[in-house]
DNA sequence: CTTGACCTTAAAGTTACCTTTAAGGATATG
DNA sequence: CATATCCTTAAAGGTAACTTTAAGGTCAAG
């Protein structure tokens, strides 16, 4: 698999799949024949895991580590499990605030909804702020 | 209201608020005595705003047109409306993901419970990249 | 056997969001 | 009235995660 047929299956650009592997989050192989990297089906699933990651806000350096541990051969990683078990609580308390956010959001839309379209009642967007600049109760 | 003040009140440093100050977020007036910038309760409740739209995903950009259009009094602002109307989509789509994934791994943090520390179970994480690195089906 | 689309690299550029530095003026306290 | 802690500014620096550039090698098609 070349790069730009990985970048294609993990939906990101070939310049991409080249910078995770400048910062070692990659490992391909390499064609002898004219030095082209070369990806294996572990490389797509590690790339899968990169987006996970990043989407739950890890770092590209966390990742790294990550990967690293999980390359390791007969070795257990507490240390990986404790990283993770740390990460989690936070992560739903984002989740936990986003959703509490969304839905003061979701009800000063519905609330606009009755207000007559271009009517005098001026600062749709004040009263948004004024609705979600209240302190957040979770 | 002092920018420090207005920092703490905000939970951000004073660098923060004369950031967002110098990027035309906030708009404090001036103690004609000695230059000083002072803030209001108004921009209280912008700086929180702010912060409700960086979790959210908002750039600072966005931002400052949001609140460009917030201060303008008597005119309704169906453009406003629309910019949120198109963004809360997102968002919920964005909040799904995140609680698909963190599910995934609260899971698979919990089927490791069961492998006996220091066994030769060995790639734990390995394991967590099997577990997610498959397509996710929300 | 040339043309266009790939591949390689190092290095520099970009964007967003701050943060730090430097040099100086204002204010509050013992 | 010194000294510590604020305040001001412009400009430079930092960091993350890419992206672009430039200069060149490889490959498949016609």
């Amino acid at each position: 698999m070349k790069v730009s047929e990985l970048a294609q299956v993990g939906g990101v650009t070939a310049e991409t799949v080249r910078y995770y592997t400048r910062e070692g989050l990659l490992r391909p192989h390499r064609d002898p024949q004219n030095g082209y990297q070369l990806y294996d089906s572990e490389s797509v699933r590690k790339l899968c895991f990169i987006q996970c990651f990043r989407m739950l806000g890890f770092s590209l350096g966390e990742i790294r580590g990550l990967l690293a541990e999980a390359m390791q051969e007969g070795t257990p990683s507490p240390n990986t499990y404790a990283t993770l078990a740390e990460q989690l609580p936070q992560i739903h308390a984002r989740i936990q605030e986003l959703q509490a956010l969304s839905r003061r959001m979701d009800q000063a839309m519905e609330s606009w909804q009755d207000i007559p379209d271009g009517l005098p009642t001026g600062h749709l967007v004040s009263r948004l702020l004024d609705d979600l600049s209240q302190p957040v109760i979770v």
